[in-house]
DNA sequence: CGAATATACGGAGACTGTCTCCGGATCGCA
DNA sequence: TGCGATCCGGAGACAGTCTCCGTATATTCG
């Protein structure tokens, strides 16, 4: 079952492949034309699809950075004092992170409801509930959050802020109004208002 | 500057391809082919692209019954003793009619963002967003709402939430629940819990 | 009724983007 | 150097959007 390495060659189109997207998406959003990615890497379509054969795994394979950071993010959070406080910042980390790339709101939360195992993105995703989960019971036993939601509403939720916002002026302020209403109708305490650290660019 | 009367045939084809587009539409989401729809009425390309130049504008006549219903239900929740259960009724209206068709609450947020009288569909948008900002001041300034969101805030949340539920198992009940949150968020009374009166299909 | 003219139709086809297939090139190893 | 295993490339099938213009039909007017 060990396969063996991959060829240098291949493993250079992949990186090529991957640095491309990452320019492109940030461009054009996640939509840009996948054919377009080959031809800017210097590499044949079907290149680009042995390697990435949905526009989903691609993603991932973009997206999987920003998504360990993340998860790293919480965990630090998890120590936070306040459970209700900690939830909220998680929110908003996420938020501003979703908000620097187009359509990535978009193809989080269809990838969310899909069938199991369905995409790699689906992977992303299920992480990403398994931690807001974490915090979200977190804070919901220490009576700071309303009990009848569940992480993967709250990730949808924050998902459709994301998406609500991406297309104003300025996203990460609109977003992070938006996210102030759900935060406020949770029923955590008046931690809304808080700036970010240094959100992690992805 | 009188026009004359359009041609019967046209007339004829026009409402051909609006209902066609109509079960089209419900059917297979407003990515429907549009070129198909065209085949489907008997018609070709070019007759459709005539009567409707974009995408846009056959949605927009597709919608306008619902949305002008819409209008039309929110001069009657003016009414409402309580400002605050007129405009969580509203919004749980114009979800449940949005989550009836695929992509809908996509196209009303694009044509939200763009630039003023772009498209057809922008002139329903900002219907919504009109009757939407009577609801909701109405209900700031009887102090149950909170004021530091304005209406377009609201209908572009709105319209991500019905995103969020579009690809779920039961749309409206889960639009339904994300919309719990936001209502409390804003401030409202506890009135979103009541199931709706009788949703007008569209 | 039978032109004349404005109006509308239809469908071929240009164009863009997705995705596949397989002959041929390249790599890695002995 | 030689030989498999591996990977590449790009032609091209397919689907969808949208346009252009020769042709057909409706309406009007003599």
């Amino acid at each position: 079952m060990a396969t063996r390495p991959k060829r240098a060659d291949a493993r250079r189109n992949y990186e090529r492949l991957l640095a491309t997207a990452r320019v492109a998406f940030e461009e054009h959003g996640v939509d840009a034309s996948l054919d377009d990615i080959a031809k800017r890497s210097g590499v044949g379509p079907g290149t680009l699809y042995r390697h990435f054969p949905t526009r989903d795994d691609l993603l991932h394979a973009v997206l999987s950075d920003w998504i360990e950071g993340l998860v790293a993010e919480a965990g630090r959070l998890a120590d936070e004092p306040s459970p209700g406080v900690a939830l909220g910042a998680w929110l908003r980390v996420y938020l501003s992170g979703v908000s620097a790339q187009k359509g990535t709101s978009a193809a989080l939360i269809a990838a969310m409801s899909s069938p199991w195992g369905a995409s790699a993105l689906g992977d992303s995703q299920a992480a990403i509930c398994t931690v807001t989960e974490r915090l979200l019971v977190r804070a919901q036993e220490a009576g700071e959050a309303r009990g009848d939601v569940d992480a993967r509403d709250l990730v949808r939720l924050a998902n459709a802020v994301g998406i609500a916002a991406e297309r104003t002026a300025e996203p990460v302020v609109n977003a992070t109004r938006m996210l102030a209403v759900i935060l406020d109708g949770l029923g955590l305490p008046e931690a809304a208002a808080e700036p970010l650290p240094s959100p992690a660019p992805h």
